[in-house]
DNA sequence: CAAATAAATGAATATATGTTCAATTGTATG
DNA sequence: CATACAATTGAACATATATTCATTTATTTG
């Protein structure tokens, strides 16, 4: 695999390696999500939810939508959800114990 | 979601989010390696390879054999082949530019 | 058994980064 | 236009962690 990709593919799972900002994301896969319920779902301030979308978003790994007052967020693409619903598939699934 | 689930994945993207952990994983992908092949590979030394190594196998990220003189490091399982191999595909497809 | 090679370990350090708090910007509405 | 609500921003801080270097452990072979 190329260096350049190795850098970008990394950028991506650093992101999504932090469980905040997992919450965050995972939080947006069913339906567009405005900050402040998101900050209640997952737990958190509004404002550290909003540190964490500004760098989910620069890496185009969700989208912004404003309706009026709020700003709503959804997972960016089919990409980002197939990523996401593997990951949780494979936890899901049980564990090989070795003796 | 649930709450430990989330912090279980996030716990596995963060390991891949480092791009030289990510470097040796997927210098793994293909068939298993050893240690000096792999510090050769990603280009650091073969200490560091061994100390991200640890934190890969407590993870069951990668998967340890010793033949010899030489310890051999192989993904752990086909989950990990198909995150890392969906994740790749999705880097390699064109971006969507907005206006 | 001694020497050589491969890998793992531990301590130390420099850096990155998640979080908080206060202040600011944007938007609707009385 | 002023008030209220939602979201963003910036600075400051505490913590986590990637890397280096020196040392030690494991394994083969002369």
């Amino acid at each position: 695999m190329v260096e350049d990709q190795t850098v970008e593919i990394a950028e991506i799972f650093h992101l999504l390696g932090d469980p905040t900002r997992l919450g965050i994301v995972t939080c947006c896969l069913d339906k567009p999500r405005n900050v402040g319920e998101i900050a209640a779902t997952v737990g958190v301030s509004a404002s550290l939810v909003s540190h964490h979308l500004r760098l989910l978003k620069a890496a185009r790994l969700v989208r912004a939508e404003r309706r009026g007052k709020q700003v709503y967020y959804a997972t960016a693409d089919e990409h980002v959800d197939r990523i996401l619903k593997d990951m949780i598939e494979h936890v899901a699934e049980p564990h090989r114990e070795d003796a």
